[in-house]
DNA sequence: GTCTATAGGAGGATAGAC
DNA sequence: GTCTATCCTCCTATAGAC
């Protein structure tokens, strides 16, 4: 079981790897085998069909979110409590694989669109937004609140210097999604 | 070559909203043939290859940027410059299926990797950043640069209400653009 | 837990008739 | 220009040995 949980992670981490990099439909479960030098059976030893390998890497990242929507729910409808539900986002994307799966969804939305955890991700970014703007607001802060998350998130690939540290990544992504929901 | 060029037409239309809507790699041939009425072998006449398809479609795309890229890089490096830059963007997809290939662009990107229309587009997408953005200018405003890129984009997707129109639509990813390139 | 072998199907692409 | 028929390859998934 040690084992077991360890080349499950292995796949976790080789599948999402290549399923961002060159897309769901394009990635074979052979291609993913055969990095980690296993055959295309042994991995359906651990998952049951290739759409189970997505879910089970979506869990913890829902959890994260529904744990981050819940507070956001709770508190009152200010420009504070849009400000610090950024700051916490952003935050909350530096653990684990996190902002690698949102990567993930943003490049194979398409793919997604019929994988139930696709449904719940389109869920949970809906009620996302639903905190950061009101649904009867001007276009412009809609396309802004929109635009917040994109920003935290784009932090993580836009940069075309080498060099950039995640400690600035995380700044600018967050000054920039502070700025759009209205400082 | 009446039959001909309108056939082709319509296989590009189809291909473009399928391809967008589904993704390009879950849509096969003998659907787009289905929707159209007609056989696979039918769309061998028209276009060589799948890829091809998306190659042909990508042309007058390709052609309008490269337009819009030459004027930019003609003009000076100024805040006006900038402006008039996104002013001229935004207007420029209301033509033809302008917008609608950039959406798909962007939900296809993964499929795009190895395609050479893809890499003609990436290249644009850059020369349009630089013309927005400085290279070594402060990582919250090339952000920015991007996101004003992907705010006239978004323009076309992002609103939720069913009542919105074009000129509203573009008033707003305009506005939004704008601001975030520094007014 | 991983392997070999294989079923079963779908997809892109082509040949050749009409 | 469009069709029928077919090829070939690759994929997901399973059966059963070790």
């Amino acid at each position: 079981m040690r084992e077991n949980a360890n080349t499950r992670t292995r796949i976790q981490d080789v599948a999402l790897e290549l399923f961002t990099e060159q897309g769901y439909e394009a990635t074979s479960l052979r291609e993913i085998a055969e990095r980690l030098g296993v055959t295309k059976a042994a991995l359906y030893y651990h998952f049951k069909t290739k759409e189970d390998i997505v879910i089970s890497m979506v869990e913890s990242r829902i959890a994260a979110m529904d744990e981050l929507i819940a507070w956001g729910e709770s508190q009152p409808r200010t420009p504070e409590t849009r400000r610090e539900y950024v700051r916490r986002y952003a935050a909350d994307l530096q653990h684990g694989r996190h902002h690698e799966m949102m990567r993930f969804f943003e490049r194979n939305q398409t793919a997604m669109r019929t994988n139930p955890a696709g449904e719940k991700m389109r869920e949970r970014m809906m009620a996302m937004l639903d905190i950061l703007t009101d649904k009867d607001a001007p276009l412009a802060d809609q396309l802004k609140g929109s635009l917040a998350i994109f920003a935290i998130h784009a932090t993580w690939f836009v940069f075309r210097q080498p060099d950039v540290t995640d400690e600035q990544r995380q700044q600018a992504g967050l000054q920039v999604a502070l700025e759009l929901i209205g400082d």
